[in-house]
DNA sequence: GTATCTGCAAAACATTTGCCCTTTG
DNA sequence: CAAAGGGCAAATGTTTTGCAGATAC
C-alpha cells in the first residue's frame, strides 16, 4: 500500500481493457476478456488488481447498486447517466461551473466542505426515447 | 406485486423505526432494534419488508458502495454528503433551480432524459472540520 | 379458506483472503 | 533471494429464496 507495485502482465491488460475496449465493465466481464490469453486468470486476481489499479488512481469503481460494481478507466471528471429502460451508462459532461455552485451552497448553508461527489442521473436515454414515440 | 401487501406489524414497525429513530440505518440495524420487541424475528423477513417499503414508494434505498445498503424513510428530496472522517450522513438541500438546470443541460447536449438523480457529496463535515483546527 | 407473511435455514452472489508456488527487481 | 504477484479454493458478508406453519382478510 506504501511501496509502488511491481510490474504485472494481468494488471496492465485489464487497465488496457478499461481503457480501450468499453468504458464500464464489471470484474466478471473483464475476466470473461482475458480467460483466452491467460487461460489461468482467476478472477480473485481481476478483483486484487482492480482494487489496485483503483488505489493508484487509474480506475474507478462505481458501485451502482445494483448487484457488482462497475469499473472504468480514469478519465476527464464526468458523470453518468442511467438507462432506466436499457441499463446502458452513458458519460455526461457537467459544467463545472454549476458542480461549484452547489459545493459552495452546501458549505454555506451546512458548514460541510464538499471534496468529492458521486453523482448518477436517471431516466430514458436518447435511443430508448426515439424507439419508443 | 401488483395487489396491496397485508398488514404486517413488523413492517409497520421497520417503518417507524425508519421515521423516528434514526435517519440512515442498515438492514442489520433495523433488526437489533427490533429483536426485543420480536424475539424471534428474522433478518430475512426485515429484507423482504425493507424491499417491500422501498417497492411502495415509503422508503429509500441509499446504495452507497461500502458494503450494505442503507435506509431511510422518504422525506422531502434532498440529497447526502458523507463525511470521509467519520461516516455519518447528513442530509442537504440542493436549490431545484439548480438540479433543473443540470438536468435541462443533459437533455439539451445528450438528449436523455433526466426522471431522478442519485446524488452523493463527499467530503469533511462540520463537526470534524471544527475538530480538526 | 386462501393468499400473504413469517421464521428458519440454506442458497445465491459479489468480493476478499490464505496458502503456496511463480515472477519481478 | 526477498518481496510482490498469481492461481486456486475456501471464507466472508450481504441479500435472496424455498419451505412449512401462522396470520390477515
Amino acid at each position: 500500500m506504501t511501496g509502488k507495485p511491481r510490474a504485472s502482465k494481468q494488471r496492465d491488460r485489464i487497465l488496457e481493457i478499461l481503457q480501450s475496449n468499453r468504458i464500464h465493465a464489471g470484474a466478471q466481464w473483464v475476466y470473461e476478456q482475458l480467460r483466452s490469453e491467460y487461460p489461468h486468470l482467476s478472477l480473485g486476481n481481476v478483483y486484487r488488481n482492480l482494487n489496485i489499479l483503483v488505489d493508484l488512481g487509474k480506475v474507478n469503481r462505481l458501485p451502482l447498486g445494483s448487484g457488482s460494481d462497475v469499473y472504468e478507466a480514469v478519465k476527464d471528471p464526468h458523470y453518468h447517466f442511467i438507462c432506466d429502460r436499457c441499463g446502458e451508462i452513458f458519460d455526461v459532461e457537467i459544467p463545472e461551473e454549476l458542480q461549484a455552485e452547489i459545493g459552495r451552497r452546501i458549505q454555506e448553508t451546512e458548514g460541510h466542505l464538499v471534496v468529492s461527489r458521486s453523482v448518477e442521473y436517471h431516466g430514458i436515454c436518447r435511443e430508448c426515447r426515439r424507439r419508443d414515440q
